[in-house]
DNA sequence: AATCTTCATCGTAATATTGCAATATTAAAC
DNA sequence: GTTTAATATTGCAATATTACGATGAAGATT
């Protein structure tokens, strides 16, 4: 095995659970934060601020791309990239609402 | 290969990324959406509340608490695990933090 | 004490991820 | 048209993850 069991999960779950995963490597966090940092999202030295060879650096790209973190796309020898929105304000609003939650309940016993 | 280098990044980063990471399996989210919904931690039935075999829960559970993101503990033949708060207070500030600066950048080109 | 129940751990197979060198692609510069 | 510069893709090795059957541990039940 090896492979996740995602049909037996509801879509809403297998949606934050796709996101989580994309952000579930520092090297992508730094990505994001990279990107969320220079005002322009044409980020053709990216791979210089990290600390990784360009075609990982590339491969992370692809996986938040994938995932629906950023948008963008390539023009011939430049990329442009930046963070999808609609994206963050779901992981957002899901942890939001969490956190509510979890206020409102109080009645943890470990 | 195939090992992250987390020597690379900063703390913070490797943080997030690892209460992401955690979160970054259907299942976990189930896991920590079933927490939220009981009254009670005592969730001695959560392997049937998942369709998955006992040891992959409890493989799961270990990750999750591993991660920081449940705390509690067996007492015998029960287990007592709920939500650790301090973790999801981590994740909605910082994704939290991350959407109000998408706010008031709006330079989005793509 | 023998059994049952419940959860953890071990061992293992299947699959996924991470990282990079080598190579391909593609548009701009010359 | 050839070179250059920037990014993507391919192929591969090392490691991690996912899942589960078998087994272990430890309190509860009889």
């Amino acid at each position: 095995m090896g492979a996740t069991k995602t049909e037996h999960f509801t879509d809403k779950q297998n949606e934050i659970a796709t996101l989580a995963k994309a952000l579930g490597h520092p090297a992508r966090i730094a990505i994001m934060e990279y990107l969320l940092k220079v005002d322009t999202c044409i980020c053709g030295d990216i791979v210089n601020e990290l600390p990784l060879a360009q075609p990982t650096v590339s491969q992370h790209l692809k996986e938040l791309k994938n995932a629906g973190l950023i948008k963008g796309d390539i023009e011939g020898n430049t990329i442009c990239y930046c963070i999808d929105e609609k994206a963050l304000n779901k992981l957002q609003a899901y942890f939001g609402n969490i956190t509510t939650k979890l206020e409102k309940k109080k009645s943890n016993c470990c």
